[in-house]
DNA sequence: TCAAGTTTGAGGTACGTACCTCACGGCTTC
DNA sequence: GAAGCCGTGAGGTACGTACCTCAAACTTGA
């Protein structure tokens, strides 16, 4: 059996009282006595029962997740594991709220996270914009001990936020390198494709892809970017266009979302199989594509993998217990038509 | 608040006693008190809170990890996956025992299944192989309501078994798909190392790639297997001799073990950088393969992922608790030198 | 209609922890 | 040596569920 507070109490000498104020680290007990305790525990092997502490505590986690609104079917993905997440954490004392902001809103988003009652919410996790006012309200949030995760963009560091998602220079840089190995010895020009370049995570991916290619091969030319705001009515429009005014195209990297217009355009090009494509996100659309050989790559980001990963680290936080190392590492996945 | 027993309880119009004797199917109540009782579970939504009901219950899980001894990396990785969990789950009331038997000892496989006392093992976990007499000790185990999972090896499916791996056919067609896509148009000849062609992972693993090899890259021809028993020494010598037999070799694919001798006889060989080479499972060894250029890609599956997975299968099936959909497939990662 | 059986209710204890109150002893301080 | 404070002990209740007992109420069949 395992050892109790009971047993620590026991074999420190002490009562059950001091042992718990020890434990939780409540005033009125001498540093002696705390030694005293802490010898015992080790001693013992003690380990506080979680589940029991919770029951005691009524510990209810409450989570908080803010997300864009609309937007992109990634954002719906992990709305989506979200809410398949909230079906099964009832069960497990956990409460999980969704707050939707508009796109790119950070006002919206600050005044949202500034309206999260510190009583009732316990952590939160925020697909976060780079904007001060946003930062802001996650450090007021911070200074209420409220645990943050940011999720999927990675803004600059701040303290007491855990990033969840994946390093977007390295996702270009795969991108690059898949391009480059899948084209071989050919030459020619890539054309890129992004939302828009005020996106930390499309510049990013755009840094590394063309890293890796100018390095390593420089008988392939990037284009110049083509932006189209994730909207796979630009995208196409400019494709098109790009299409037309270059002879030599040999590959094809969207960095960005809007993919729905590339393949639009790719299916109806009779000779769109000369093109190594390489896109973001597992999508329908995507894994369609994927499988008529429209698609040659996709890089992925696993949403549901991100969700779980953000809700074991706030809970971790709260209840001050260790992570497992190699989870919460989010992969960069590759898929191609064999491995989905 | 969510609701609980009491509230279910009244609700129904009922005693405690009723609805907890409806709850944990216990006899001695009427079909019609049944109903009254489940309506009034569905209509406040009421969800049995798993940490209280275990420490009532006294529940605690003790997991039984079986897998081969010695061998491979991928079982020292498994293992050491499994001490990590074993590390932190004290606290969840888990406990853990890893035992290891002789690799491929189909004997000693099933006397350790049979040595698992039901009353102090509430589920196992098994590296399984083929042989009848492993099945017939897993098959026990079932009939003493022991839930288990077979890892990594995908056994034919049994019923009450869940199966935790990859699919080694879909793994050696995405090899494939590398293999061919890398090497563009070039044309030539492949050489292919396994274990051993009685292990049915590389046996799936050679036909999933033949299958692409063949039916898309026709230039590509696949050279007879090269046997190994995952030694690396054995490695080194049979492909030293292919190499030096063959001088249209373009590619390398080792389904099996033995990356080491594989990387030793490739940087030795100053001409190294021409064949486009796939392996399998990501290792200390085998990342530096891929940061020197050696390895052009590493199919992985993730240890780690699946030990955790096992143990979620195992308790959501102790606790009849349903599983959250997309956390336990094992993808079939791949990795570039970029990704890692 | 009565005995035998079945179903239900009331109430209890237990699990391991959190957190509360009250009291007692020893110590300092004026 | 009395007042005040600090450290500690004893004992309690609570969380939500499991599981037990005993008696009361109901149903059934002869």
């Amino acid at each position: 059996m395992r050892p109790t507070v009971q047993d620590v109490a026991r074999q420190a000498g002490v009562s059950l009282a001091t042992v718990d104020r020890v434990l939780n680290r409540r005033p009125g007990v001498r540093k002696v006595t705390i030694a005293k305790v802490e010898t015992a525990i080790a001693a013992l092997g003690y380990i506080r029962d979680i589940s029991a502490a919770n029951l005691a505590k009524q510990q209810a986690y409450r989570f908080a997740f803010v997300i864009p609104d609309g937007s992109n079917s990634f954002m719906h993905g992990l709305e989506a594991e979200i809410e398949a997440v909230k079906l099964h954490s009832a069960a497990n004392r956990t409460e999980i709220s969704i707050y939707k902001v508009p796109t790119f809103d950070s006002l919206a988003l600050a005044a949202t996270l500034d309206r999260l009652d510190p009583r009732h919410c316990s952590g939160v996790a925020v697909v976060a914009t780079e904007d001060v006012v946003v930062q802001d309200a996650l450090a007021r949030l911070c200074q209420n001990n409220i645990p943050v995760v940011t999720l999927v963009s990675d803004t600059p560091a701040r303290q007491g936020q855990t990033y969840v998602g994946i390093d977007n220079v390295a996702a270009g840089r795969t991108a690059g390198r898949l391009m480059g190995s899948f084209l071989g010895a050919r030459s020619g020009k890539i054309v890129l494709l992004a939302g828009s370049m005020v996106l930390r995570d499309h510049v990013e991916r755009h840094m590394g892809f063309d890293q890796v290619i100018i390095s390593d091969y420089n008988q392939l030319q990037c284009l110049p970017i083509i932006e189209s705001m994730d909207d796979s009515g630009i995208v196409k429009q400019r494709l098109r266009r790009c299409l037309a005014a270059h002879t030599d195209i040999v590959g094809i990297y969207n960095m960005g979302a809007g993919n729905r217009g590339l393949i639009e355009v790719l299916s109806a090009d009779s000779a769109g199989n000369k093109h190594v494509v390489v896109a973001h996100e597992l999508t329908e659309h995507t894994r369609r594509a994927l499988n008529t050989g429209t698609f040659d790559a996709i890089i992925h980001q696993d949403a549901g993998h991100e969700v779980r990963s953000a809700l074991r680290i706030l809970k971790a936080q709260i209840d001050k217990t260790p992570l497992l190392a190699g989870q919460e590492t989010i992969r960069i996945e590759i898929y191609l038509n064999e491995n989905m």
